[in-house]
DNA sequence: CAGCCTCGAGTTCT
DNA sequence: CTCGAGGCTG
């Protein structure tokens, strides 16, 4: 709670955007006293305050609304679905050990790093990994707050109404405590609790759950709270979402930890050395069935936090700790045929269809063979018995196949070298790992794909329209390339006249249509499919060119290789020769300019946003990054300054207005302090974007 | 030029 | 989730 209330014009922007947070989270602290415990903690007229003082920073300061802006939130319980948390800081995930020497490998990398003496003992707490899924508690003065999943780690669900139903999880945590903490741990189910649940459902004829992480997972993502209330659920506490004790070692942490009134992951282990954390191993191994709950594998984490702090991250896991996991279950069953799937770029993947077999819990009938350099490797042949695993328990893999048991009169399995489904045929580039039907749009695999491409979640997001349907419509000539898909409330009447097809189902399917025909620029340059451009790709695009006309007209003239347009292109972080290639041969095609002026026709397609840099607090200042940023890419940092109206520069100099600092910076963040610059750290810098 | 990191494109099953 | 490929960094 402020202790003083400074005078809003007085705040600097890092300040305003401190202050709206916290009080964003205070309302809805007290939002959920109010309504959800019926226990308001404060007056009304102190509630009133907290809210006239964070409109007022709103109405200074429009940009820097939070995400858990009070004011955008209608009620405290979301009608349908869940509302989203941004995470302070990711949850990330951990990198993994398959083997002893992984282990190893990762302890000399820890030394290395570090400039260990010989001598110096590396201590690690080893801890079981449990195969539930992972929660982030927030509290406030000790009071539970805010439950979120993971979810794709920058970004998850709130689930704060569910988790108050768990026994497991203190509402008040034990004094002393921070005044603002964040506790992450994991929900889980035990075996036996998974059993007895999944007689109940059998009983009263509801489908049963998989796993007890399924379980779990379901249970969690309920909407209505009481049905969660009646799920044996627990939870255990591993770790802070930031460091806010001052414990100086993950040891202490989780005593810490225990004494705020969280169960923790138990049998653990304080190793001291590699011979250790492996005898931990195999010794948890041995009583994996012994233990009330499912484990993976266990996790090692460095027991020293100023190492932790030293190590940081590498890409989006910590160098600190590792997920050692147990041999995934692998079963044997019969390769009956190698079907060849032709993709949307044409690329031929050869599946293996299998002998259905259960492995960890799912029956398994089809698993990808990758591509032919693959399948000679292994030598998989038609008939034969082969071994096969849930890669990270969900992708099924071949590993290899039984020889011994192998038909004396196989063959080893030839790649076509013509496309099964239209019979163009299919190339190998030099140097490549896939072959490619040349077919183009004249190939129906291709074609279909394309089009599905073009309408799936991430490009126009329409929905009802899956697979079947755009066989369907592509093969009797309704569609026949995207732009037919606008014009196709021409064909209502047809289309309700079709198997399957209703009135309501029609109708469904041409509002979902109309719903998409307003589309953004990066979507839209997504959708089409450009060889190499993906969702990021199309980003910088939108971004660089900002309207489709000057986009198109840049791309046509890039058709000179020497042409300026072309070297601007060029000139796009992340783009380089090739991708440059790619992008502007899909202008040399008359067909494609064709396809693309016909959907121009049929759609609003929204120009970039150039950021309102009015209000910005970075407009027209330039920034340098310099060294490891760990809660965000060197690129997503510098697209975000970018919106915020910045220039980001490779170097420091005078005209720098700021500078942020990562881990292990070197000469860079010297030269800022020595000139004068004003200098961030990454925690700052992340401070002040999560607020945006 | 090697070693990285990120992205794209492929995939399974509920 | 995994693989391969492209681009950037040192």
């Amino acid at each position: 709670m402020p202790k003083k209330t400074p005078k809003i014009d007085e705040l600097n922007v890092l300040e305003a955007a401190a202050d709206m947070a916290d009080l964003a989270r205070q309302i809805a602290h007290h939002d959920a006293a109010y309504h959800q415990k019926d226990a308001p903690e404060i007056s009304d007229a102190a509630y009133d305050a907290l809210r006239n003082r964070y409109r007022a920073l709103l109405v200074a300061f429009p940009h820097l609304a939070p995400v858990n802006d009070p004011e955008q939130r209608v009620g405290v319980a979301p009608a349908a679905g869940f509302t989203k948390v941004a995470h302070v800081v990711p949850m990330l995930s951990l990198a993994n050990a398959f083997s002893d020497d992984d282990v190893a490998e990762f302890a000399t990398r820890i030394r290395r790093f570090l400039n260990l003496p010989e001598n110096e003992t590396l201590e690690f707490v080893a801890e079981p990994k449990i195969d539930g899924l992972s929660c982030s508690l927030r509290y406030e003065q000790g009071a539970l707050v805010v439950a979120a999943t993971r979810g794709d780690g920058t970004t998850g669900e709130n689930i704060t109404a569910n988790i108050m139903t768990m026994k497991d999880v203190p509402k008040k945590l034990t004094a002393p405590f921070p005044d603002s903490v964040e506790i992450r741990g994991e929900i889980y189910m035990n075996r036996d609790d998974f059993i007895k649940l999944n007689k109940q459902r059998e009983a009263s004829g509801e489908q049963i759950f998989a796993n007890p992480r399924n379980a779990a997972a379901g249970s969690v993502r309920q909407l209505d709270s009481t049905i969660t209330a009646s799920r044996p659920l627990k939870f255990f506490g591993y770790a802070l979402g930031e460091r806010v004790t001052g414990d100086a070692e993950q040891q202490a942490l989780r005593k810490t930890i225990a004494h705020w009134g969280f169960k923790l992951n138990e049998p653990s282990r304080l190793c001291k050395t590699v011979d250790d954390i492996l005898d931990y191993y195999h010794d948890i191994e041995s009583k994996r069935h012994a233990l009330p709950f499912d484990i993976d594998g266990v996790v090692y984490k460095l027991n020293r936090f100023d190492w932790q702090e030293r190590l940081g991250f590498v890409s989006r896991s910590p160098r600190w700790a590792i997920a050692h996991k147990f041999a995934a279950e692998q079963a044997e069953t019969k390769l009956n045929n190698i079907h060849i799937q032709v993709g949307r770029t044409g690329a031929l993947t050869p599946v293996a269809e299998l002998e259905p077999v259960t492995v960890g819990g799912v029956v398994v009938s089809r698993a990808t063979l990758h591509n032919e350099d693959e399948i000679a490797r292994k030598d998989i042949r038609v008939g034969d018995i082969v071994r096969i695993q849930r890669a990270g328990d969900v992708i099924p893999q071949v590993i290899g196949v039984d020889e011994k048991r192998r038909a004396k009169n196989s063959t080893p399995f030839v790649m076509p070298t013509h496309c099964p489904e239209c019979g163009s045929l299919a190339i190998r580039e030099e140097g490549m790992a896939v072959r490619r039907c040349t077919g183009g749009l004249i190939c129906p695999a291709q074609a279909v794909e394309h089009l599905r491409h073009f309408t799936s979640r991430t490009a126009f997001n329409i929905e009802g329209f899956g697979e079947q349907r755009v066989h369907e419509l592509w093969q009797d000539k309704i569609i026949q390339s995207p732009a037919d898909i606008f014009r196709l409330k021409n064909h209502r009447a047809t289309l309700e006249t079709r198997e399957g097809w209703g009135e309501k189902s029609v109708e469904k399917l041409l509002a979902a249509i109309e719903a998409r025909r307003t589309i953004s620029l990066d979507r839209f340059i997504y959708a089409l499919g450009i060889r190499q451009v993906g969702e990021a790709t199309a980003k910088l695009l939108a971004r660089h060119y900002h309207s489709l006309d000057a986009w198109r007209d840049a791309m046509v003239a890039a058709q000179d290789t020497e042409s300026a347009a072309r070297h601007d292109l060029e000139s796009i972080d992340q783009i380089g020769a090739l991708m440059a290639r790619d992008i502007v041969g899909f202008f040399a095609e008359p067909h494609n300019i064709q396809v693309l002026d016909d959907l121009a026709s049929e759609l609003t397609i929204e120009s970039h946003q150039k950021p309102d840099t009015h209000n910005s607090p970075l407009a027209g200042k330039t920034i340098v990054f310099t060294g490891t940023l760990e809660t965000m890419s060197r690129a997503e940092a510098k697209a975000k300054a970018e919106n915020l109206g910045a220039k980001v520069a490779g170097s420091v100099s005078a005209k720098t207005d700021y500078v942020v600092v990562g881990a292990d910076a070197g000469s860079k963040a010297d030269k800022a302090r020595a000139l004068g610059v004003n200098v961030l750290d990454e925690h700052k810098w992340a401070a002040l974007l999560a607020t945006l």
